[in-house]
DNA sequence: AAGACAATGACAACATGCTGACGAAAGCTG
DNA sequence: CAGCTTTCGTCAGCATGTTGTCATTGTCTT
C-alpha cells in the first residue's frame, strides 16, 4: 500500500532535513565575519527575543536542545563578552543571560544582514504560500511535542 | 520597515529548526530498538533507495553532508555487517556502498515502523496543504544551491 | 513545616558534524 | 597522450549535539 499522503510526508521529511543544513549554511556564511557561529546565532536570537533574559535551561527550551548543549555555548559568550549572566531575582542559582552592549551590537549587525537576504529569498514567493507551509510546520512541531 | 513576509520568513526558519530536530528524535525514538541512530537511519534509507548502489561521496551528496562524516558511519557500520563495500566498475578506488542482508531487515523493519508513524502524523492535514509545504521547502533548496 | 518531586549547574563520555590537508586516481582538454 | 583539474580516501583537529550522573536548590503537596 503506497499512500500518496505517506509518501508525500515522507519526502517532506527529507526536504526538511535538507532545508536545516542549507539554512544553517547560509547564516553561517552570513555571519562568517563577524565571528559567529550557527550555535551561537541561534543563542543570540533566543535572547535578544526576550526582554528580560532567560536562563539556560530557558534558551534549551526554545531552541529544542539540551540545556548542557547551550551552558557551554553561553559559558564561552560569556568570555567573549557577547553575553553576561545578571542575577534572577526568581531564582538563587539559575542566573539570566542577557547581551552585553558587545552583543547588541553584534545582534544588530546580524540583523543588518539577516534582513536583506530574508527579503531577497521570498521575493518571487507568494506570501500565501509562506502562510500555509508555516502552518503546516507548526501543526507538525505541535503534534509531536 | 517590517515587511511581513519578511517576517514570515524568518518564522519559518525557526520552525524549520525545531521540526528539523523534533523529527530527529522522533526517528531515534522509532528506531532505538534496531539500535540506529539518525546518522545510521539517514545513510540506510538513502542506499536502500539507490538500487546499484551508492559511493561515499554520493550519500554524502544525497545527504547534504561532508564526505568525511559519511565515510565514518558508514565504516561502523560495514563493521557492524549492516553495510558492505562491494567493487565500482566504474571506479577503481571509489567502491560502491549497499545494503547486507541484515542491513535489508534492518531496513525492513525501519520501514514497519516508519510508514504508520508517517499515516498518523498526517491524519488530520489534508493532502493540498502537503503538496503546498513540500513545494515552498522545494523551492528554497533549490534557491540556496 | 516536612518530605517528595522537579529543575538546575557541573562534569564526563561519547556521537556526529565540519574544515583542512595530503597524495592518489579519474576525468577533461588541448 | 600529456598536463591540469576534480574527485576520492584518509587522517587530524575541533565545534557542537546527546545522554547520564550527582549534589544542590526550588516547588508543591500534604
Amino acid at each position: 500500500m503506497h499512500s500518496p499522503k505517506r509518501v508525500l510526508f515522507l519526502e517532506l521529511v527529507l526536504s526538511v532535513f535538507r532545508l536545516n543544513s542549507m539554512l544553517i549554511s547560509e547564516g553561517d556564511a552570513m555571519t562568517e565575519k563577524m565571528g559567529l557561529t550557527h550555535a551561537r546565532w541561534k543563542v543570540i536570537g533566543a535572547v535578544a527575543l526576550s526582554s528580560a533574559g532567560l536562563t539556560v535551561p530557558g534558551i534549551a527550551r526554545v531552541l529544542g536542545q539540551s540545556r548542557q548543549a547551550v551552558q557551554r555555548i553561553t559559558d564561552v559568550m560569556v568570555e567573549d563578552d557577547i553575553l553576561q549572566y545578571v542575577p534572577n531575582p526568581k531564582h538563587k542559582r539559575s542566573v539570566l543571560v542577557t547581551l552585553t552592549d558587545q552583543g547588541k551590537s553584534v545582534y544588530n549587525t546580524l540583523r543588518e544582514v539577516q534582513d536583506p537576504w530574508a527579503i531577497a529569498s521570498t521575493e518571487d514567493i507568494p506570501i500565501e504560500e509562506l502562510e500555509t507551509a508555516l502552518r503546516l510546520i507548526r501543526r507538525l512541531i505541535k503534534k509531536f511535542n
